[in-house]
DNA sequence: CTGAAAGCGCTTACAG
DNA sequence: CTGAAAGCGCTTACAG
């Protein structure tokens, strides 16, 4: 093993007295080589120590054998667990992932798309960042790959797309609310304009309405979708002079920082005032009391985009899909 | 803009009416083009929508621009934190990151080893799996890359580390329970072989000492850094004839599933029985009832090893490193 | 079942 | 300041 050199199949040829082409085939295991010749060239690989060159072979056969995977945080639990879903499944079927980060912020995002498409990425999967605008839509439009969109729908986006079914879990998380006689409940954190937001929106509204209510709009506050966004709005709804009696919270993740603010306001969840969150992440279990949420399958969601992703990239007229999963109430302790 | 083919650098020469090396040398910012010449060749990459094909760049230039990070589980919460300092770092230095998740699993850690030096990363952080052995360090020896380890070290690697002071941190959470009049503490969670796990033993071993008190093997229970594994090992040392007292936690996640157990015997933490963690992830704070914990720095670590490993990329023989920081006790609820 | 030759799309000296 | 030519290390038809 030299220290800077590295060896090359050339080298390895020779050493075994075949031709390249031989060699080339040895390792990819085509079957049309002999087992005396696969043997003899193996021997040769070890002895030399030699290590494909990717790179190489991804150029001249002109794809990557690399998959991106962008998504907005991967240290909200929702994400890492959909993000090992698809790597996972990604991996069973040879890819490598190349991982990008946007948190939630749009100029990052197509940066990393850029990134990814330079790098002859051979499909995408996206998680969208809340605010992506019809500029982001436009240019996934371009982009020459397979190309699958999770969690968060793109509108004219021409993609395939895995989520779930944003307003059936707010409007039965609302509506275990309404059964439990409140009628004045806060919508607290998601940024408005994403889709997300608007469908859990839908679900909300649905369910006031067929309970015959009408809503308040200032008990809806919007913001990121963080622990901190949660914290500020409800900090900023507990000041409203008709204070909400229930929160319905954008996800368990803004859920934790509204169970903060409250501890601070010394009110006591599933006693002074009703919470239901949305993901039902691991820790919600030992939240502090343990969450009402609304399941979701961010691993099923991963490893869904995954396989469709798989098909669009070697099949080659696949149809599109939308799959959509349905979400289930999980009643705890905050309601 | 044409469906399938690629637009070529060739291709964007020609219609600038340059040669190829002067539109590779203006992609690059190479300042010894001219002004004119710059603006009429942008011109002609925007108009003909062309790529850089950085599979054929980095071929060529024998350099990838992809970082290869390795960690063990990406759904904890002291990782992701990690991840993200690293990502972040590295993606400022123009790097990309190709993501490797082992969980905790040291054949799926050869793989992605071996991978990755196909895939010709640039350069390599690995979070290695608790069970690493002599094969995996002799292997990481003979990677002709730079590479720089964090959070668990390995012995006899002749690599950068960056981690912190676990030996010092179990010695502050112990400490801090035998005087709060604890004899009987036990250490829960973790597995035996990995360097994490012996550290924190040596601090626990080190209170001990200095307290003046022996150690009862027996509330030494070890298994998975889980949630279920800090599940299983309260499960059993509750068991115990003579049951601890307080319980030193491997980890806040491990801490987790501690407080699931002691949730299902009716044992309320800092009433009952004293509980301790160790990373202060975020969600300790909310964990029921809050959890004590120590505090690592998890995105510091990520960050400080993306800084030496670009140094280690980019100097020509940079000094090794080895850079520990300082834990800190979070005194909460749970004691 | 195996080999000789061309080429993937860039970058790199080198020449002018 | 710019161009012609070689080559990075593989894979791909094609021929035998």
């Amino acid at each position: 093993m030299s220290k800077k050199h590295r060896v090359t199949l050339h080298e390895v040829a020779a050493h075994a007295g075949v031709s390249t082409s031989t060699v080339s085939l040895v390792i990819r295991n085509n079957p049309r080589i002999s087992e005396a010749t696969r043997k003899k060239v193996f021997d040769s690989i070890n002895t030399l120590g030699y290590v494909y060159d990717r790179v190489a072979a991804n150029l001249r056969s002109q794809s990557s054998g690399i998959v991106g995977v962008i998504v907005t945080d991967i240290s909200n639990k929702f994400i890492s667990e959909f993000l090992i879903g698809a790597q996972n499944t990604l991996e069973q079927f040879g890819y490598t992932v190349l991982l990008g980060t946007t948190f939630d912020s749009v100029s990052k995002q197509d940066k990393l798309l850029s990134t990814m498409v330079e790098h002859r990425v051979d499909g995408l999967i996206l998680n969208p960042a809340s605010k992506s605008s019809e500029k982001t839509v436009k240019k996934i439009n371009e982009l020459q790959i397979p190309i699958v969109l999770a969690n968060r729908e793109l509108e004219d986006a021409n993609c395939d797309y895995v989520g779930i079914d944003y307003v059936k879990g707010a409007y039965i998380a609302v509506t275990h609310l309404l059964e439990k006689g409140h009628k004045r409940i806060a919508y607290l954190g998601g940024i408005k304009a994403s889709s997300t937001w608007i469908e859990r929106m839908q679900g909300f509204q649905l369910a006031y309405e067929r309970a015959g209510l009408k809503l308040d709009e200032s008990l809806i506050i919007d913001g990121p979708p963080t622990r901190e966004g949660g914290f500020d709005a409800v900090s900023k709804v507990l000041q409203n002079e008709n204070p909400p009696t229930a929160i319905f919270c954008f996800s368990d993740l803004v859920a934790s920082g509204v169970l903060q603010g409250l501890a601070l306001h010394e009110l006591t969840p599933g006693v002074d005032i009703d919470i239901v969150g949305f993901d039902n992440i691991p820790d919600s279990e030992i939240y502090h009391p343990p969450l009402t949420t609304v399941s979701s399958f961010p691993r099923s969601i991963g490893i869904k985009s995954a396989n469709i992703l798989y098909e669009k990239m070697t099949k080659s007229s696949p149809e599109k899909q939308r799959i959509i999963l349905k979400p289930e109430l999980i009643i705890r302790e905050t309601s």
